[in-house]
DNA sequence: AAGATATATGAACAACCAATCATATATCGG
DNA sequence: CCGATATATGATTGGTTGTTCATATATCTT
């Protein structure tokens, strides 16, 4: 998969040392993570989640006036990667963040986003 | 550009209120974010620049054995949108990351993938 | 100045993915 | 049980994007 790699020996040749690569398998896993991230649709889902607590399918897609089935498909994916988590009540399902962590993650991003001014 | 989209009253009839909505711009902007690092080797990039401070780019090529003009194009993606900064040194150029956030929100990430065990 | 090293950039192509449409499942009310 | 509501899922498809090859630019050495 990877092509010709250079070896040339730059800034490690004056004793700097080898930063320690994070695990390929696990790179691939928060990328994959990140790349739920990554669409407008899923963000402002997940945004919405954050200050609402809980959340019902109809009611995500009323609020971002996104068609029910794209929602749905979105609340998919993030609920099969634990990004989200949901409860039964009736016909209605209502979603969640699944974590803290996940949480922190929204604040700190857009907090750098509105640090960040371009 | 949105198609359909259900106004059926659910939830928000019983008395809940509206979740705020981050503004569409907003979404976009992180979604776009997210969007760099929601790639195998760019991420490897950031991880390794987590831990190393200030890396040239041949450095980073050769620790994670993938060619310098896939590196080259993944920090110019990085640079631009302000994750990374870098700074010349005769023929190197180091790249670090940008800010705080951006380390908080890598470590984070990462946290969050090891507490949650598929 | 010429060659070597370090990095950047442009273009093209294959792979991936979100939106959409159609349909399926589950729960409620009557 | 039947229609309506709420949500989920499968398939298709147009658009996006990372990798690669080729080439350009910048700096150092001699």
């Amino acid at each position: 998969m990877a092509g010709r790699t250079s070896f040339a020996p730059t800034a490690r040749a004056e004793g700097r040392r080898d930063p320690s690569v994070i695990p390929v398998e696990e790179a691939r896993r928060l990328a994959q993570m990140f790349q739920l991230f990554a669409d407008s649709t899923r963000a402002r889902i997940l945004y919405a989640l954050l200050e609402a607590e809980e959340i019902c399918v109809n009611d995500i897609a009323a609020a971002l006036e996104v068609p029910e089935t794209s929602v749905s498909h979105a609340l998919r994916l993030l609920r099969i990667a634990g990004v989200v988590k949901n409860r039964r009540a009736g016909r209605l399902i209502y979603y969640s963040l699944d974590d803290e962590h996940i949480r922190m993650l929204l604040s700190t991003s857009r907090e750098h986003l509105a640090h960040h001014v371009r």
